[in-house]
DNA sequence: GTTGACCTTTACGTTAACGTTAAGTAATAT
DNA sequence: ATATTACTTAACGTTAACGTAAAGGTCAAC
């Protein structure tokens, strides 16, 4: 039995630059999320790094956290959620403390959402009153 | 038929500390929000700064807008749609223009909203997984 | 009319989230 | 083998959104 059979899937690679282009960012940005403990890629032998599809989907993460309008802290905090190792070594009372942090997240965007669509439905009753000018 | 019966009641005025104590934040981010021109506070002789509930109503849709993630600009851009005179002086093509901007605005939030609602989703999923770790 | 709390402008300081060189190294195509 | 092209670190620059301190004027109460 030789190891190929054995490989997962996540072979394949992606440079910097790659990545940057397919996300619409620069590679500066995302050294930086690196800086920030965001994201660990890969080191080839001659020391560039290289990104699996594990960093590619963090990465699609910031960007929607940011989209949303988190700052990175706060993103890394969500996700260092995802980070716990999904296995049986957790503790309850560990698991519990995750449970409880994701509710108040939860709590913390369904406000926002809130927000959205109350200045949203300002926005619409203030279209009605313009049309009514014509 | 003197003037008091005309008088409108916005006859209330707010002291700069007062409005900042009461919206939580600092006088000095009042008058940075005056410097931005997103506000125009009036003047007593001496030459201190009072706010009427107009000035008060746009404080708090700042803040709203910042909990919402939009940046100062973007506020200042949405709030403009609100500064027209609501009078049929407002040309046909004036208003045409303000609808499809509210329009872009809304689409704006629809996007957001709908990036909240996948974050929460995502979130949920995942306690659903840790709770499963008990 | 004086005091103390609150206000004024001016101006420099701070943090987040990158942008922008610069000087050098690695990967790749020919 | 060499020439591009893309990568590396290091370091200084930039913008937004205020914080903070100084030096002084105003207001309300007594």
């Amino acid at each position: 039995m030789t190891s190929t059979s054995l490989k997962k899937p996540s072979a394949i690679k992606f440079t910097i630059g790659e990545l940057a282009e397919e996300l619409g960012i620069t590679t500066r940005t995302i050294r930086y999320y690196e800086e920030r403990g965001m994201i660990t890629p890969g080191r080839t032998d001659g020391g560039q790094r290289f990104y699996t599809r594990r960093e590619r989907g963090r990465l699609k993460l910031i960007l929607r956290g940011k989209a949303a309008g988190f700052d990175l802290q706060e993103i890394k905090d969500v996700m260092e959620l995802y980070d716990v190792l999904p296995d049986s070594q957790v503790e309850a009372a560990q698991a519990e403390r995750i449970v409880q942090m994701i509710e108040r997240r939860v709590a913390d965007l369904d406000i926002k959402i809130e927000e959205l669509i109350a200045l949203k439905e300002s926005l619409l009753e203030h279209k009605q009153t313009v049309e009514g000018w014509r």
